[in-house]
DNA sequence: TACTAAGTCTATATATTTTATATATTTGCT
DNA sequence: AGCAAATATATAAAATATATAGACTTAGTA
């Protein structure tokens, strides 16, 4: 499931990406515009300003802005540094891997093989899609939108 | 995320699709067997015996047994009926659809559109993927089992 | 220089969900 | 009758996710 904490980050980053190289932007209006908490939006973003996504700016007229350019910031690196593992069992994860511990052998264990699939196939989506792809489709027009 | 609910269904889908057509297996030894919690396990074959998945006999010498062939049951199917929603996102969800609140407009939601695709490429492997299958993988050499 | 707007940092609280147990009851074999 | 086993519902414990609090730092500006 994706969280809430990942799902508000996509949506500063895609506020963000649209004034990439403008103006900074400050986190109320951010949490204002995207109906996220102020205080929770404020531990995101230092999050991803501490991974080295954002830039910001103290004191009176400060605020945050994209470091990196949109079309550089794919999904499963926001996935990451705010959710945790994008694989739906840690034994299957790349960079939480857990070993189960019923498990009598990793390597004939269909549940694991069949959630290695998922993952393989979640993953190439996600890094597929990024943050300027995300803007891009924000302005479509709805009707044209549907599929 | 995968369940340990879900996880531990799937596990005791496989002990019994090994049984097919065979003698009942008792909770207690599905439970040995497997490292389930028998309780909690207790609660799961009732869940699914309850859905027809499964058929019970009570009393000394009773058990469970499969009803459906293990052909016939999908990875789709344990998860609806454990573990809630495959969409990693309510606003996605076939079964279990829920608004985001923030949302300004699913049509050109960039977010919603993504997570349907991550949903449909889950949905087509977990759909094609039986506890036949699985009880076949479990059966291969482990050497041969790599890829 | 004092005031204020804004980000930083760490801790804590609240809510929700998941996982597991407990207890009492029913059923049926021997 | 006595025991083995499933049924049903309630509750507890643990883990995780979400949100809030408060004290601190930085910088613009009156």
């Amino acid at each position: 499931m994706l969280s809430k904490k990942t799902k508000y980050a996509i949506r500063a980053l895609i506020a963000l990406g649209k004034q990439f190289e403008g103006d900074s932007m400050n986190i109320l209006s951010i949490s204002q515009n995207e109906k996220i908490p102020k205080k929770f939006l404020e531990q995101i973003l230092l999050e991803m300003r501490n991974a080295g996504f954002l830039y910001s700016i103290k004191g009176a007229g400060g605020g945050y802005s994209l470091l990196k350019d949109p079309k550089e910031i794919n999904l499963v690196q926001v996935m990451r540094l705010t959710g945790g593992p994008i694989a739906q069992l840690p034994c299957v994860s790349i960079n939480f891997y857990q070993k189960c511990e019923e498990c009598k052998d990793e390597a004939t264990c269909g549940i694991r093989a069949t959630f290695m699939s998922v993952r393989d196939a979640t993953l190439k989506i996600l890094s597929e899609t990024t943050i300027a792809d995300l803007i891009a489709k924000e302005s479509t027009i709805a009707e044209l939108g549907l599929h």
